[in-house]
DNA sequence: ACGCATTTGTTCGTATGTATT
DNA sequence: TAATACATACGAACAAATGCG
């Protein structure tokens, strides 16, 4: 006959410490790729122990957040580093060589985000998106068509300019010139058949089949900040998923 | 100029700790949803601890080998538990509905395998194999086609009658009649065209775009002991995948 | 090349809290 | 209510990696 509360109140001291850190990352008050305090400093901040601490770092560290580096310190993870660049990217050729991939952005416009849009990115219809699609080559050959649709409020100053003119992956590029980082996704994944558009960007017979990848990635707080359609030709690709 | 060995000799003890619980798992000392000993148990047995066995724990907990529960103890991980049907069944419908799902088996065969099946399963070409082939059902619509390769070796006795007669999970049935548990897999990912044998069965046109999923499913120790190849029809349905 | 300080990683011990039976 | 088991929290000590002087 106990009261069960859907979001529990009293959360464990080391969870209510990753709160604490996670809200000045959301804050800004540490950058990608820069250390935390160290664990002692932390602990002496936080009025807890180094051990209470070093959980709080751990669920951190589990949720890709941060980094541990024996030696050196605790850092923010980035996306401009390289060992993370197929975090997100997990189209890989069939014979497993490293090839290196190019780009080029096809259009970046302001538009009313359709009703689908709004909801991925829980924004009202009212507020602006910013649509912008581009194709990635492998070994010179278009392999993936990508539409993204990012809120104009977070993206000031986005242009195919900017986009054009960065190098490394897109996720850095955000992180760095807009303060949005992101943390996870979640993703959709169907077959279909390439259409009259599509179809010629890659290079493929209309009708041809696709991999399409739905995707929409969220910042701190499970916030969603960028809706995302890829269609993938798997002729000679594949997506590699790993369940445990 | 010091030597720097690929696989280094010296582990911490709590991960010696976990190689010893797992070769436990893999012996078959404690069976699939049955307790392990408690924490002092085991720090007892191992003459380490309780705070070093936890930590052991932590990462086979991490692995989905061992689940915990406070107050009860802690786990084997089974997959007869309706908790973990969606593990490795990442296909769901589109409207988010719970659909109970059928099932039928179309075939079930003593072979030789194919180069392709004989290396992903890591065994001799002379050694035969089991081919099943089963079809899914949600709300009475075919929508996965599954081609199973088993090592004869390790399924004996398993027949369409077995199959047909066992109610829940495929790895439920493995786990409980074969002590074959499988902990993790690696799925290729790919869209296709349905050709004329795959096309009846799942009831679409010729040529419709299918996802083909292969998906290799391992057991302790990375050794692999089921290839699997699926092609599901995604009008109505997609696969759920996290990114994080 | 060496030693030292810093930082995270490992291990132990103890006490208390919470869930289950 | 009591016993058991996992969960949390603190403290201490040493190991291992790193970087600096």
């Amino acid at each position: 006959m106990s009261a069960v509360p859907d979001t529990p109140l009293f959360q464990p001291l080391y969870r209510q410490i990753a709160g604490l850190i996670t809200k000045s990352l959301d804050g800004g008050e540490w950058q990608p790729g820069q250390a935390i305090p160290s664990e002692l400093e932390l602990a002496a901040r936080y009025k807890v122990s180094q051990g209470t601490v070093r959980k709080a770092i751990d669920e951190l560290a589990a949720a890709n957040l941060l980094i541990r580096r024996q030696g050196k310190g605790t850092f923010v993870a980035t996306h401009a580093e390289e060992q993370s660049r197929f975090r997100f990217l997990r189209l890989v050729p069939d014979d497993g060589s490293a090839e290196r991939l190019s780009r080029k952005f096809l259009d970046c416009k302001r538009m009313r985000p359709s009703a689908e849009v709004a909801q991925a990115l829980d924004i009202p219809g009212s507020q602006a998106v910013l649509q912008v699609r581009r194709l990635l080559y492998f070994r010179g050959a278009p392999v993936v068509l990508d539409d993204l649709w990012l809120p104009l409020s977070l993206f000031k100053g986005l242009t195919e300019q900017v986009l054009s003119a960065y190098e490394g992956p897109l996720y850095g590029l955000f992180e760095k010139e807009f303060g949005v980082r992101m943390i996870r996704a979640e993703e959709q994944i169907r077959a279909v058949a390439a259409d009259a558009q599509a179809a010629p960007l890659l290079e493929v017979a209309p009708g041809a089949p696709l991999l399409s990848v739905s995707r929409v990635s969220f910042t701190y707080g499970d916030r969603p900040v960028e809706l995302r359609r890829g269609l993938y030709d798997t002729a000679h690709h594949h997506y590699r998923n790993r369940l445990s």
